[in-house]
Formats: C-alpha cells, sequence, structure tokens
RNA sequence: GGCGCUAUCGUCUAAGGGUUAGGACAAGGCCCUCUCAAGGCUUAAAUACGGGUUCGAAUCCCGUUAGCGCUACCA
C-alpha cells in the first residue's frame, strides 16, 4: 500500500487558527497512525494579504501547542518567503520546497500544459468586462459567473492575461468523501474559474492540485468549506491524468451562533489561548473532541496525543459542525493543570507570576503550589492566590473580617494570641501551625470557622486563599506572626 | 437565486433496526470542609417536523423546515 502522507497548508496571513490548529491536529492524527508522514506546506499565493512575520509565528504556534510536521519548509525556505526571518523553525524535507511563491514556476509549467491540452486557456478580459457581466447576470436574475467569452479568442501570451480553466460540460462528477460519503454533482456550477492570475501566481486550486500530486499527498483532509470546489479539483487531476487524493472534508468549528469561530465569538487565534494561560495538552485533547470522538461506549475523554493516535480514525469523524465551547476548554484546562507534577506546575507559574510584577521566592511558591493545583482553571488564576506571599504589605479586607458577631476586641485578642501561639512552635510547619492554631480557637470559646477567618485575613489580607495553615507554613513562622501582630496593633486603634 | 453539506439534552457527543436513548461540560441538590476549590453521590435536560419501509426506526428512504458553506484574479 501506498504510504500515507497528509499536508496542512495554512496561508501565512496572521496568527494561527484554533480551527486550523484541529485540521493540522487531524492530519497529524491521521498520517502517523497509519505510520505515514504529516506535510507542512505554506500557500503564500496572495500576495496581497501577506502578513510579515507569519510563517515564522505559524511554526512557532504550532510547535508549542505541540504539534510537529515531518516535512516542511526549511530555513533557507523561510528566509527566502520572509524577510526578517531569524532562523530556528526549519523544518526541511525531501520533495523541498514547501513555500508556494518558490514553486510559481512549476505552476506554470502546469497550466501550459493544461492549455496545450485543451483543458485551459488565457482570458484577458478585464475587470470592468467582468463586473458588468456580473450586473447584467444579477439584473436577468440568472446564476453569476464568468461567461467563457475568452474559451475561443486564443489569446496571446504577449497581453496580460489570466489562465481560467474549462469547466466540461453535462458532466456529473461524484466525489467519494472519506468522511461525507458519496457526493454527487449531477452538473458543475463552478464556471471557468482562474488558475492562474495575471501576476504569474496561481489561485488555491492550482497550486494544491500541482502540489498534492508533486508531494505525493495520498489524503487531503480540509476545512468543510472546501467541499463545493472539489469538482474542480477532481476535474484538474483528471485533465492532468494524475491520480486524485482520498478527499475528507472535516465539520466545521462553530462560534455558540452556529456560524463559523471568528474573532466576536471570542478569542480565536492560538496566541491568545496560549497568552490566556491554557496548557497546550489541553487545547489538543479539547480539539480533537470537535468533530470526533473514539465513540464504541468509549466514555473517557481525557487523552494524550499518543491515545489519539493510537485511536484516530476518519470513519469517526463527524459530519455534523460543532459548537467550541470556551467553558468545557477552561475545565479541561483544569484537568490537565491538576496532572502537572508539582514541580512542573511551578516551573509554569513562575513566568506568570513574574510577568505580573511579583517578587517571587521559589521555595514559598514551591511549598504553596501543590494546595492551589485543584484551584487553578488557566495558569494566571494563581495571581490572586499566591500574591500575599510576594508582597511587603498586603491590604486587609476588614468588611469581611469583622462580621456576624466578630467585632474588633475579639478579633485583636485573637490575632495577638495566635501571633504568640505561632511564634513559639518548634518545628514549624503545616501540622503544627494547625494543631497551635486549634487549640487557639478551642480555648477562645469561639466556633474555628470565624477564629480561622479572622486569622486568614490577618495574614493573607484576603477571604479567599489557599487552605489556612500551608498558607501559613508557606509564608513562614516568623512572617506569618508578624502579620498577626501587626493586625492586631491595627485593632487595636479601631477599638480605642 | 443556484449548488452542496448538516440536523440526538443549552453545548460536545455515544447508541451503525430491538437500550429505562448512555457519558462529559454547564445548571440544581446533598456529602466532605478553615475560605475557595477539587472530589464523591444525585436531579433536571434530547432523537427538528411529516410521511413511508419494517414485527420493530434516533438509526434506512422521501419530503418539509431550519442552519451553515460555496457561488472572487481570497484561501
Amino acid at each position: 500500500m501506498q504510504e500515507v502522507r497528509t499536508r496542512f497548508a495554512p496561508s501565512p496571513t496572521g496568527w494561527l487558527h484554533i480551527g486550523g490548529v484541529r485540521t493540522a491536529l487531524f492530519e497529524i492524527l491521521f498520517a502517523h497512525r497509519h505510520g505515514g508522514k504529516a506535510i507542512l506546506r505554506i500557500d503564500d499565493t496572495d500576495r496581497q494579504r501577506l502578513a510579515p512575520g507569519a510563517i515564522q509565528a505559524l511554526i512557532e504556534d504550532l510547535s508549542w501547542v505541540g504539534l510537529h510536521f515531518d516535512e516542511g519548509p526549511s530555513d533557507e525556505e523561510i528566509a527566502l518567503a520572509d524577510e526578517g526571518y531569524k532562523g530556528g523553525f526549519g523544518i526541511g524535507g525531501p520533495l523541498k520546497p514547501y513555500v508556494q511563491s518558490q514553486r510559481v514556476a512549476r505552476y506554470q509549467e502546469v497550466s501550459e500544459e493544461l492549455i496545450r491540452l485543451g483543458h485551459a486557456y488565457r482570458c484577458d478580459c478585464t475587470a470592468e468586462r467582468l463586473e458588468k457581466e456580473r450586473q447584467e447576470q444579477t439584473a436577468r436574475r440568472e446564476a453569476v459567473g464568468y461567461s467563457g467569452y475568452c474559451r475561443g479568442r486564443n489569446v496571446p501570451a504577449s497581453v496580460p492575461h489570466v489562465v481560467r480553466f474549462r469547466i466540461p460540460e453535462d458532466r456529473a462528477i461524484v466525489l467519494a468523501d472519506a468522511v461525507k460519503g458519496e457526493v454527487r454533482w449531477e452538473q458543475i456550477i463552478l464556471r471557468d474559474p482562474v488558475l492562474l492570475k495575471s501576476d504569474g501566481f496561481p489561485t488555491y486550486h492550482l497550486a494544491t492540485v500541482a502540489d498534492d500530486h508533486d508531494m505525493k499527498i495520498s489524503h487531503v483532509l480540509r476545512a468543510d468549506e472546501w467541499l463545493s470546489t472539489a469538482p474542480l479539483h477532481l476535474l484538474l487531476f483528471e485533465a492532468l491524468g494524475w491520480e486524485a487524493p482520498v478527499f475528507a472534508h472535516l465539520p466545521p468549528v462553530l462560534g455558540t451562533d452556529g456560524k463559523k469561530l471568528s474573532k466576536r465569538h471570542g478569542a480565536t487565534f492560538l496566541r491568545t489561548f496560549r497568552e490566556a494561560g491554557y496548557l497546550p495538552e489541553a487545547i489538543l485533547n479539547f480539539m480533537a473532541l470537535i468533530g470526533w470522538s473514539p465513540g464504541e461506549g468509549e466514555q473517557e475523554e481525557i487523552f494524550t496525543l499518543e491515545e489519539l493516535t493510537r485511536r484516530f480514525s476518519l470513519e469517526r469523524v463527524n459530519n455534523a459542525g460543532g459548537v467550541f465551547s470556551y467553558e468545557k476548554l477552561k475545565w479541561m484546562n483544569g484537568v490537565y493543570i491538576r496532572k502537572l507534577a508539582a514541580e512542573e506546575l511551578e516551573a509554569r507559574l513562575r513566568p506568570i507570576l513574574v510577568a505580573a510584577g511579583l517578587r517571587v521566592d521559589e521555595e514559598k511558591l514551591m511549598r504553596i503550589t501543590p494546595h492551589i493545583q485543584q484551584r487553578l482553571e488557566l495558569l494566571p488564576d494563581a495571581i490572586p492566590l499566591v500574591e500575599f506571599l510576594f508582597k511587603e504589605a498586603i491590604e486587609r479586607d476588614w468588611s469581611a473580617m469583622l462580621k456576624k458577631g466578630m467585632d474588633a476586641a475579639k478579633a485583636r485578642e485573637i490575632c495577638a494570641r495566635g501571633a504568640e501561639a505561632l511564634a513559639a512552635i518548634e518545628g514549624f510547619d503545616a501540622a503544627s501551625a494547625e494543631a497551635a492554631l486549634r487549640k487557639l480557637a478551642e480555648e477562645s470559646g469561639l466556633a474555628a470557622g470565624p477564629v480561622f477567618t479572622v486569622i486568614r485575613i490577618a495574614v493573607t489580607g484576603q477571604k479567599v486563599t489557599p487552605p489556612l495553615f500551608e498558607s501559613i507554613y508557606a509564608l513562614g513562622q516568623a512572617e506569618s506572626a508578624q502579620r498577626l501582630r501587626e493586625t492586631a496593633e491595627l485593632l487595636a486603634k479601631e477599638v480605642r
């Protein structure tokens, strides 16, 4: 059997979209499931929309999220396509180049071949003429599209022109789609589409067909929106006498309103999720479950990349589009945060806390990390939970401390005695702090809850914190006692 | 308008002719508990509509409706 080869062909027009991540994921899962190769190809044929730095950003994002391709543009190729590229993201491969702007000569050659075979022709219709045609068609309420005016005109190569594909008339065409099943077009509606633009660059249709053939792509997995142009691609393969790959059109990723996920639904760039504190593992796992499921009664939904690879199959890809749920992604991110080893979580947290302006003490952070782990959905959720550890002066939430029968005098007493109790401990740790403070609560004659609330706010300033005794241990014996003493003094003024 | 795709709880989905239509997120309740979480238990929640085929349909067929995509010298 022929080697399985898939390709992901994004346009470097901006940051990688989360929907693109799903497509890239499926390309890799499918290829690797069958021991094949996943290829990254840069589709930069639209010279208008190129964004500087986008190729590097694309590969950087892909690799951050854990998607690594087997073949793709080398450093030299990227540098050629993108000024200002500094290197370090090249992939390389034998069927180079993997950047379409570097394959233009090949597309022109294929285009010439198509003209020679009578499947394509040059067209020098002006934009105005085309516009006029369209208006007239609209007025007559006809289907809009190119009339075929230049079909028999033999436009010479010397004048500015495009090359159009000659759509055969009265042809039915059938696509055996690996996801959708058999899709039939009784007649082809497309009207002699442009293959080669007047700037000499190919349109998607020509470039993708030529490349998929040249790069020996066996399976084309792509978004649903390409389904309507699939007949064109099939016809192109046929006209060239090439064997067409297997097509699999993937269901769309939707926003809550059922339309294709876009900016107005919230974050859509992978970069944005990264900056918001999502874990790459969670993103991949979550995206795999939009439009695909393990099925067969499987009720587990947390899978590593390896597990996904082992289970993936096109038969289990859904037909219907799926809504992207930020809620469920967040939950899943929490699941992945909880799976991390404490040291690993600490390492991922540190830069975020530093960026938030905290003077992080590694030892304190390490002590508290296991206790905030089940309290995080996103990495930055840690900031409000741990900042009391790294601030010189804390603001205390007095209103939360002094309520429901707790007055300043009682609170002052608790803090003063709490400070003494903590300071007196030998072999200070969370357990000994707890023992001392529980004893204090008992002796005070008050319920433990309110007493601990006073101490919590005295030590951390906040009413919501990691577990009290672990927080006190993380802060340290001297500092905790000091904060209690300080609170007692502040409350003393209040009492007077 | 034309062509095409799609249709199970609010959302992601399972069930490939026979199940009390299952699980997960979100929501509600209970338990645990020093706050907040996490965790455990639990409740509510769906086969778009109408026709067939069949002993039997969420599942196969047809129609309707609705949504989406494409209809560019964008991909």
